[in-house]
This record gives C-alpha cells, structure tokens and sequence, in this order.
DNA sequence: GTCTATACGCCGATAGAC
DNA sequence: GTCTATCGGCGTATAGAC
C-alpha cells in the first residue's frame, strides 16, 4: 500500500482511470460504439497513443475490466460463504450484493447482465463457468442436500431463481422498472427464494 | 400470391435469403462482427453490391429483420388471444409459443433475448415498448382484474414471470442447459405461472 | 514518457461499365 | 441489374521526435 505524494497521477492511478472509462463508455453504448478516442477523452488522457502505455489493445482494456469485475465478485462471494452457513443466508447475501451494486455501479451490472460478452471477449470462460458462479451453484447444492430446497436440479433452480432476481435488475438497469433497485428488493428476494425453497419458509 | 415460375430466384426471395442469412449470421457472432461480406455469401449473392438492389444499408437489413421478427410475434399473440380467454390460458399459449421458437428458430430468439438491439439499433423502440410486448402486459393485467392472477404491479409481475421463462430459454440457447427447450417446458411453466398466480391452483 | 504524424486494414458505400 | 473497381472514412496501432 504506497502513498503517492505528487499531484500528477501515478501509472497505477492514470491505468484505473483508464478502465473506469471505458467500463462507463461500454456499458452506455457497447464495446463496439467505443473508440479508444472516446476512452482517452473521458479518461482525461490527451492522446491515444497515452492509453498504449497502459495496455498493449483495446481487446486488453475489456479484458481486464472483467477480470477485475470477476476477481471482486469472487472475494464478496467468499466473504459471504465465510460469515453465513445456511444456503438461504448465503444466497441472500448474493441477492442484496447484487441489487447493491445495481444503484451504486450499475455498469458493473451492466456489465455483467446485459452486455454480449462473448461477442468481444470471445476466449473468455462464459459467466456461468467462472469461479464466483460456479460457487453460487454450490450454495445451491449444498441447500438441497440441507435440505432447505427442494429436490430439484440444481442448474434449473439456480436458472429461475437468478431469472428472478437478474432480470429484476435488468429492468432496472434499461429503466424498464424505473425506481431503484433497492426499492423492489425485499419481494423480489421472497419470490425467488420462496420459488426454491423447500416449503415456504417465509410468512 | 403469385407463382415463381423460373429457376432463378425472384428478387423477394433474393431478399429473403439475404435476411435469413444475416440473422443467422447476427446471432452467432454478432452484428459489429457481421460484415456484408460475410452476408454475401452466407446469402449465396456473389458480391456485395447486389446486396444493394434490396437494402440501402447494412443497418436497414436489421432494421427489416427487426421488424419482421416483431410483426409475426404479433400476428402469433393476437392469434393466441383470439383462440382463448383466461390469462393462465393466454399466457401458456405465449409460452408454448417462445419454447417452440427456442428450438425451432433459435436464431429469432436469440435476436429477441440476447443480442443488445440498443447498441445497432439505437432509434428502435426497446422490446417492452413494442405493440407485442405491451399485449403480453395487458394480458396479465385482465388476469389481475378477473383474480387469476395476484394483486401485485403488473410490471413486476411480468418480469418475475419472463424472468424465468426467458432466463431458462437463454440458458438453452447458450448451451448452459443442453436439452431442447421443450424438455423445461413443463416444469418451467408451472414455475412461472405458480410465481404469479392468485392460489396455487396447480396440482 | 508524452506527443505528432502516419501507417495500415477493413468495411460500408458508390460510380459506372457492360 | 449484375459485376469491377474504387472511394472515403474510421479506428487501431506504431514509429519516432522531443
């Protein structure tokens, strides 16, 4: 953890601003609607050239923005499975993580549900595969076996449930749904889980 | 209906191909990866000109195939509105409907559910907007109204709904569920519609 | 290590011969 | 009405001066 004492911004620094960028440009209008120059430019950097300092393509830039977006997810999700045991608890906190970072980085959501990534990122492990979602699997799992959800294939639970829950965010994210998302929270959650539950728990 | 007598292909069905084409070429890989090359001569059309004689740009090709896709959807839905009353019975029509596509004609649900038609067709009305989409909604309104189904937003209760319908039908044109879509049907209906129903007055 | 200039390729679109 | 040739532009990427 380095302190930077100058007023210019450090490599490191200058790299972020970079990423942040060209996540916003992406998730506003698409990878392909996005030059390097729009990213320069809303990364206050004066020249293109600059960005090359940074990352060797643009294919590199989104490329790092989800491994980024993807190592976070994966450390929250961990916290998560460390501080709760019951499957419903577990996958509870998954859902008030996800409507969270709905209002506070809906690009990141953006990014995550409603961009095509396999259309820029073609080499990249689908969502699906990628170790934070192959943990929420295993919470679900892990609650048949308690249990706690019915007896159904796991896949399919976890398909409707996240059906639920991610096209909730979706709408809010398009403005479909036009309050934030915190506001639709609590009966989105009780939809979803009361879907999978194995009796219904709640109420 | 006239009748195409030689063997050379009339100038509609040139038309045709060139859209059937490009869907196909727009699902799998995307419209910015999509060159009228590509179009060319996955329409069989030797040269890219000729593509000119039927559209004025690559962009009106989508627009077309936008509007086609959106016009049957609505032809299909006003159909299943005619045939049958109850909202239970007018929604399991739609679904049928959508599951039957998944498998018969991934490619038009692809271009419905995944593909960012925001991004290459900015000046489109969203999906939710369009005439088709706004019948489905008023369906689940009556259904409120004659207490089929329970008393809650109309628009959330649309997105619960289609959240797993086609979340499920996303996953099987992914590849994440490997069955035909019509092995969920079933199972994934009555998910759906026991979400959104007054009692649970299946099974 | 930051900018200028520019190369290079691809693609959408058009002109015009036949 | 179909093909050849080509334009024009954009966007990524690089070379090289300072």
């Amino acid at each position: 953890m380095e302190q930077e004492l100058n007023t210019t911004q450090s490599k490191s620094e200058q790299q972020n601003e970079i990423l942040v960028a060209a996540l916003k440009l992406f998730a506003e209008q698409g990878y392909f609607n996005t030059s390097l120059t729009d990213i320069a430019e809303a990364a206050d950097i004066k020249t293109v050239s600059a960005i090359y300092q940074h990352f060797n393509s643009k294919h590199s830039i989104a490329n790092k923005l989800y491994d980024n977006i993807l190592d976070s997810l994966n450390v929250s999700i961990d916290d998560i499975r460390r501080r709760t045991q019951k499957s419903s608890e577990q996958l509870r906190g998954v859902v008030d993580l996800l409507f969270k970072l709905t209002d506070d980085a809906p690009a990141i959501m953006k990014f995550l549900l409603v961009m095509p990534l396999n259309e820029f990122l073609p080499e990249q492990k689908p969502l699906q595969q990628t170790s934070a979602f192959i943990k929420i699997l295993k919470i679900i799992q892990a609650g048949i076996r308690a249990g706690e959800i019915r007896n159904i294939d796991p896949m399919l639970a976890n398909t409707y449930f996240f059906g639920i829950i991610n096209n909730t965010l979706t709408m809010v994210l398009t403005g479909e749904l036009s309050k934030p998302a915190d506001t639709y929270r609590p009966q989105t959650w009780l939809a979803a889980w009361n879907l999978i539950a194995k009796k219904s728990s709640v109420f």
